[in-house]
RNA sequence: GACCCUGUGGCGGAAUUGGCAGACGCAUCGGACUUAAAAUCCGAGAUCCGGAAACGGGUGUGUGGGUUCGAUUCCCACCGGGGUCACCA
């Protein structure tokens, strides 16, 4: 046996003997050795998009994290579900099909073989019977059943809409995959244009999403971010009549008090009435306009430092609060790209003295700008530009000119304004109180192979039918070919075979050509790891209501809305259809933060690569060749920075027990945080300073003799023991993993110095504790002491409460706020007491001066007020 | 531009949520062990002033104000870093 610590022996051994006995299964109700009175924890990582390039460091943070609390619970008496699997389907597998020729289906293989090795390389304590790939045909059938339901309840539907067409990657992307109109993946330009594709009515549960937000333990943050996705806005809808037309243009405004401020209306450049409503003598400026606002790209379009620009229509609209012939009344029609077709109803009333856009564009073009609020701003010379409508103004304020024969404004509140004309247009049958959501519905096809392929036939009629569920799944066609043909055709229109069906009449029908974007398998796999083996369902009833919701859900904020809005979107239809049992799938969110690393910055402030920069002295930096003076700036992890950690090369330097203590010794799990390489070493020699407690370095002495037979425990280490296995137990709940490592290096180092008072009990409960974050180490170290079992299931150490009181006490005695004396009394001493002692401490500071007030925070300090 | 998070030694960070600022780790310095070095172990350490010294006194959590007996913590304004949304009517 070693007398050194060897993490690249221990490890793998350890590993082994995991996978052999199936140390981390989880047992599901029905299971023969299930235990129904165990309570259960479900803890999910979000699971990888298994790349060729391998882990990074910053998976293990997060990974690490949850198997913290998985080991922790299992330990503490809990069924604990911990899976992992793989989300396989996506761009980058086809891409690389593209330029190497290789099948997705092998090249995804071979990467998730490398993750698992990986993974496992780390002492995950994953139930790996529960694997999963959301390409695998077993996955992918449940994944067509749910759209099945969705079709079927009216919630996926074909429409013909503008959407982002990226040539380079020869498919259509959504909204969320756009950013700044050059695609998120390989960031190639994208236009707008019009295609067939499948959409999921996600609108439809806009309300409901929202909502139940509010009972949900996740960051703030996060649910701030969703609740401004879905963008809820109340409001109202008015018409207005425009002259010499039959037609009416319907707005949508959060401010339906503010109508008789209204000078002017605008439409998006697209809108459908604009050829109807446009004069003779305007129609070539507008026709030019329409023609200019459509070449600018998204990014001009949405500059707001931008000009503003616009043309007339030559009509004019009618306000309703006012009678036709009432000067006030005719509003001229305005086109113009600050209206945004897609959003409301594409027009707007403009109201300049309400609002900030509407000023600038009136300010622009010499519009009218009616006043309509009196503000007390406390600024006599404010208060008069926004009286006289010079300024704009969207506060609290008194309402002026703002009535017609049956209504008046004055001396309304916002709410009380916006209810009186909201029910006036109601009353008139000119509109209604609407409440509108920036969510749009989501467009769900892709133009891609390497996705799950829609179980719906196209017939010879041009209906459409589901492919019976007893057919699923609907397997992709082995190709060969997957370059996108740039035609908005999809690489499957090629499998000509593959396409020809048969419908439910026996005619012969068209399979779908588009794919499933990659969300739709990372929508549920939550679900299919409680019961990944059913045949005959999803998951089993009584087993989703066991393991539902998940209890904690650890992944990175670039998931904070996407993945987690349509997760939620397609749980609570599943829970509509009885599927499951909670109307939400994760109860508690959180967020790890980044692992970021050094980078160097010269005296311009351009970057320089981590092999560039040379350390002269403590702190200071020197650029290798020129010798220029440099800072270490943290930045991200970057090929080009050359500060990339491979957590292969940690594991093989220092093992996986230091890089998991490491990861979590960085700092607070949710911040981002540096990689200092330096600092691994100091984890490390800690996990050593824990081998040396039980493994002499002694030639043959394999064990300390104290620890070979039950001795007597030295009460001062007993006592921080109890300590520090309540701070750690704490510590864990509150996913404070940084601190709780700190306790137990700060009992190690006790430990070490009176090393022969150290007892087989306080070592064996100290592993118990530390096993959870070091699981090799303290399995073998159990081992070698021959305790009992494994210690990744020994149970959790108990704390004796009386242990983490002290007789004494030791308080700090302040005068005027300052410290200026200790004293110590027994603990729980009656204030009368303290005082005297305190009193007595301080009396120097005391001398001559009036005590005004005295303050006691038992067990902490008394502060005496003079005079 | 709006909203959210954040700012503490040379570095990463801690502080029971209003009560001894700097736990723990890295780096640094001193000592022990060693022929020597590494490793290991023990110890020092915010800063300024006075003192040979143990010690005493002042200052100190981005900056300026405020509340309080007491502020890293709460409030206001500003500055720096990060994130999200970005003409959403």
């Amino acid at each position: 046996m070693s007398k050194s610590y060897d993490p690249q022996e221990i490890e793998p051994r350890w590993q082994a003997r995991w996978d052999e006995q199936q140390t981390f299964r989880a047992r599901n109700p029905g299971d023969p050795d299930f235990d129904p009175d165990q309570p259960k924890y479900y803890v999910l990582d979000m699971f990888p998009y298994p790349s060729g390039a391998g882990l990074h460091v910053g998976h293990p943070e997060g990974y690490t994290a949850t198997d913290i609390l998985a080991r922790a619970r299992r330990k503490q008496g809990f069924n604990v579900l911990h899976p992992m699997g793989w989300d396989a389907f996506g761009l980058p597998a086809e891409q690389y099909a593209i330029q190497t020729g290789t099948h997705p289906n092998v090249s995804t293989n071979a990467n998730i073989d490398n993750f698992r090795r990986q993974l496992k390389a780390l002492g995950f304590s994953y139930d790996w019977s529960r694997e999963l790939s959301t390409t695998h045909p077993r996955y992918v059938r449940w994944t067509q059943w749910i759209f099945a339901r969705l079709y079927e309840r009216g919630l996926a539907y074909l429409a013909e809409v503008p959407v982002w067409w990226c040539e380079q990657l020869g498919t259509v992307l959504a909204n969320e995959e756009v950013i700044d109109g050059r695609s998120e993946r390989g960031d190639f330009p994208c236009v707008r244009r019009p295609l067939k594709q499948w959409m999921l009515r996600i609108t439809a549960y806009a309300q409901r999403l929202l909502d139940d937000l509010d009972g949900l333990d996740w960051p703030e943050s996060v649910k701030t971010m969703q609740r401004e996705w879905i963008g809820r806005s109340e409001g109202a809808e008015a018409e207005f009549d425009v002259v010499g037309h039959e037609v009416r243009i319907r707005v949508f405004t959060t401010r339906p008090d503010t109508l008789f401020g209204a000078s002017f209306m605008v439409l998006a450049p697209e809108h459908p009435l604009v050829a109807q409503i446009t004069t003779d003598a305007q129609r070539q400026a507008v026709a030019d306009y329409q023609a200019q606002a459509a070449a600018k790209s998204e990014l001009d379009r949405t500059d707001l430092a931008k000009e503003m620009t616009g043309v007339w229509t030559g009509a004019y609209a009618l306000n309703p609060l006012y009678p036709e012939d009432d000067p006030r009344a005719r509003l001229p029609v305005w086109i113009a790209d600050y209206v945004i077709v897609t959003y409301g109803t594409g027009a707007i009333m403009a109201v300049p003295a309400g609002d900030e856009r509407d000023a600038r564009f009136a300010g622009v073009f010499g519009l009218p700008i009616p006043p309509i609020f009196a503000a007390d701003t406390g600024d006599p010379e404010r208060d008069a530009r926004i009286r006289s409508g010079a300024e704009c103004w969207s506060g609290p304020a008194d309402y002026i000119h703002s009535s017609n024969d049956d209504l008046d404004l004055a001396g309304m509140d916002l709410a009380a304004a916006k209810q009186a004309v909201t029910g006036w247009l109601e009353a008139r049958g000119r509109g209604a109180a609407k409440v509108t959501y920036r969510l749009r519905d989501w467009l769900f096809s892709r133009q891609r192979y390497w996705g799950e392929p829609f179980p719906v036939l196209h017939c010879e009629d041009g209906s459409i039918e589901l492919v019976p569920d007893d057919q699923l799944p609907v397997e992709l066609p082995a190709m060969s070919e997957f370059a996108p043909s740039g035609k908005a055709e999809p690489p499957l229109a090629k499998a000509t075979e593959w396409l020809r069906a048969t419908d439910s009449a026996g005619r012969p029908a068209r399979r779908e050509t588009n794919t499933m974007p990659n969300w739709a398998g990372s929508c549920w796999y939550y679900l299919r790891f409680m019961d990944p083996r059913n045949e005959t369902a999803l998951v089993a009833p009584e087993v989703e209501r066991y393991w539902g919701p998940v209890d904690l859900y650890i992944g990175g904020t670039e998931h904070a809305v996407l993945h987690l809005l349509y997760a939620r979107f397609w749980h609570k239809v599943l829970f509509d259809l009885g599927v499951v049992s909670t109307t939400e799938p994760f109860q508690k969110l959180y967020n790890q933060g980044m692992i970021l690393s050094f980078a160097y910055q010269d005296a311009r402030g351009a970057t320089v690569a981590v092999d560039q920069a040379e350390e002269v002295a403590d702190g200071e930096f020197r650029h290798k060749d020129s010798g220029e003076p440099l800072t270490r700036v943290v930045a991200k992890m970057s090929k080009t920075l050359k500060n990339v950690v491979n957590p292969d090369d940690v594991i093989h330097n220092f093992g996986a027990d230091t890089l998991r203590l490491y990861e979590m010794y960085m700092g607070p799990l949710a911040d981002p945080k540096p990689w200092n390489t330096k600092d691994v070493a100091g984890v490390h020699r800690f996990l050593n300073r824990v081998w040396r407690l039980v493994v002499p370095k002694e030639e043959g002495v394999d064990l300390r003799p104290n620890l070979r037979t039950e001795q007597a425990a030295d009460p001062a280490l007993e006592r921080l023991l109890h300590r520090t296995v309540h701070k750690v137990t704490g510590d864990i709940d509150k996913l404070a993993f940084n601190t709780a490592i700190a306790a137990m290096i700060v009992w190690v180092n006790e430990a070490t110095k009176a090393q022969d008072a150290l007892s087989r009990s306080q070592i064996a409960r100290f592993l118990g504790v530390l096993n959870p974050f070091a699981p090799h180490l303290t399995e073998e170290l159990w081992s070698r002491l021959g305790l009992p079992g494994d210690a990744s299931l020994a149970v959790w150490p108990e704390v004796d409460p009386a242990q983490l009181v002290d007789d004494d006490v030791e308080l700090v005695v302040q005068v005027l706020g300052k410290l200026r004396g200790r004293i110590v009394v027994p603990n729980g001493s009656a204030d009368a007491d303290v005082l005297a002692a305190a009193r007595e401490a301080v009396a120097e500071h005391l001398t001559g001066k009036t005590i005004v007030k005295e303050i006691v925070v038992p067990g902490r300090l008394v502060n005496f007020v003079v005079k």
